[in-house]
RNA sequence: GCCUGGUUAGCUCAGUUGGUAGAGCAGAGGACUGAAAAUCCUCGUGUCUCUGGUUCGAUUCCGGAACCAGGCA
C-alpha cells in the first residue's frame, strides 16, 4: 500500500495553522510547512508564522531555514519535503503537509519532476533583457517558433512563464509544453487526504484585514525596518512577500503607512482569492466549509478522521501509521 | 442670505457640440509544473440628484428645489 500523506491547507488567515496543530496531536504526525514564506528567518509577523511556543511539541518542518537573501523555489522545497517525509516515515509517523502554497504541495503531492536541468541565470537575463527592447510579443514570437503549443497557452504578457518556457527548450531541447502534459498525468505516488479549508468570503475578508490590523500592531513595521537594515532588498523573493514590499515602499518613502496598508490588505484579499482559485481545480481534495461546522475546530477534526479512516490512513481504531 | 463650483457604477472621476454613457480602483471568474505571498488573462446598465420647461427626443440646454464644497456678508 502506498504511504500515507495528509495534506491541509487554504487560502491565507483560514485558520490552518491552529487546526493543523490539533491534527497532527491526534494523528501522531509531523507537519511539513508548504509556505513559501515561512521559510525565512527573520520574518515571523509578516508571514504569520507559528512559533516554538506555539507548536506545541508537534515536530515542524520546513519553517526559518534560509536567510532572507537565499533563493528558494519549488524544486527547493520538494527536495527538502521528500526528504522529511522520508525521515517521517522512519520514524512510524505520518507527515502532514500545511501551508497555503498550492504549487509547492502539487509538486510534493504528484511527485512532479523538476531534475533536467540546473540553473543558468545567465540566459534568463537575456532573455529578460530582450523583452525590455524588443517588447513581449517578440518573445512570444520567438516561443511561438520553437514551442508552438507553450504559446498558444501562456499569454505574451506573461513574460515570467514565457521566460521559463523558452528556458526550458534552451537547456532539454524538448517544448515544456510536452513535459507538463507528461508530469500532468501523474498519479499521486501516496495514500492521501488534501483538505482545503473555506470560509464565507465575506468572512474570510473580515478576518484578513482583521489579520493586518494586528500584524502592525505585533511590530510588522520594525520587523521590515530591521530586514531593510540588514540590507536585504525588494529584488529578494522573501521581500516580495505580501507585507514586506508593501512596508518597504512606506520606508523608502514612496507612500504613507496608511496606503502602505491599505495596499496590503487588498492585496491579501486578492491573494486568497487566487489561492481558491488553485485549490478549486486540484483534483480530489476534500473541501471543509468552515461555516457548515459552525466554526467548530472538533466538529471538523472528527470529519476529517472520519474521512481518514476511509483512506486507510488511520485504522478503525483512530490509530496511526506504523512503520511496516 | 448672496455668489461660484459640484451632484454620473460600491468608491474616485471622465463624457455626451441634445439621440439614455465610460475609465481607474473595489468586486467576481480564470490560468499557473524551477520567482507561486510571484506572474498573467477575462468580466462594467447605472432612476446620469429631484422637478418643471424647450425639443420629435434631455443625463446633456433653460428655470426651480435639495444636498455637498469653497468664497462673500
Amino acid at each position: 500500500m502506498k504511504k500515507p500523506l495528509i495534506v491541509l491547507t487554504g487560502p491565507t488567515a483560514v485558520g490552518k495553522t491552529e487546526l493543523s496543530i490539533r491534527l497532527a496531536k491526534l494523528v501522531d504526525g509531523e507537519i511539513i510547512s508548504a509556505d513559501s514564506m515561512q521559510v525565512y528567518k527573520h520574518m515571523d509577523i509578516g508571514s504569520a508564522k507559528i512559533m516554538p511556543g506555539e507548536m506545541q511539541g508537534v515536530q515542524h518542518h520546513l519553517v526559518d531555514i534560509l536567510e532572507p537573501d537565499e533563493e528558494f523555489h519549488v524544486v527547493k522545497f520538494k527536495e527538502y519535503a521528500d526528504r522529511c517525509i522520508k525521515e517521517i516515515y522512519e520514524r512510524g509517523r505520518i507527515p502532514i503537509l500545511v501551508g497555503g502554497t498550492g504549487f509547492y504541495i502539487q509538486a510534493v503531492l504528484y511527485d512532479i519532476d523538476f531534475t533536467e536541468n540546473g540553473e543558468d541565470n545567465g540566459f534568463r537575463r537575456e532573455l529578460e533583457a530582450l523583452a525590455k527592447d524588443k517588447g513581449n510579443e517578440y518573445l512570444h514570437q520567438m516561443l511561438a517558433e520553437v514551442d508552438a503549443v507553450s504559446a498558444g497557452q501562456i499569454h505574451a504578457n506573461n513574460v515570467k512563464r514565457v521566460i521559463r518556457a523558452l528556458e526550458y527548450f534552451h537547456e532539454t531541447g524538448e517544448p515544456i509544453s510536452a513535459h507538463n502534459a507528461k508530469e500532468r498525468q501523474k498519479e499521486s505516488p501516496y495514500q492521501f487526504a488534501y483538505f482545503v479549508l473555506d470560509d464565507r468570503r465575506d468572512r474570510l475578508y473580515q478576518k484578513i484585514d482583521a489579520r493586518v490590523d494586528r500584524m502592525l500592531a505585533d511590530g510588522l513595521v520594525a520587523e521590515v525596518k530591521a530586514l531593510k537594515e540588514k540590507g536585504y532588498t525588494r529584488d529578494m523573493v522573501s521581500m516580495q512577500g505580501l507585507g514586506y514590499k508593501e512596508i518597504l515602499s512606506y520606508l523608502d518613502g514612496e507612500c504613507t503607512l496608511e496606503e502602505a496598508v491599505y495596499i496590503l490588505k487588498r492585496d491579501t484579499r486578492h491573494f486568497a482569492k487566487r489561492q481558491l482559485t488553485w485549490f478549486r481545480r486540484e483534483r480530489d481534495v476534500c473541501r471543509i466549509d468552515k461555516e457548515a461546522f459552525v466554526y467548530d475546530d472538533g466538529k471538523i477534526l472528527e470529519r476529517i478522521v472520519q474521512i481518514l479512516k476511509e483512506r486507510g490512513i488511520l485504522d478503525k481504531n483512530g490509530n496511526g501509521y506504523t512503520r511496516e
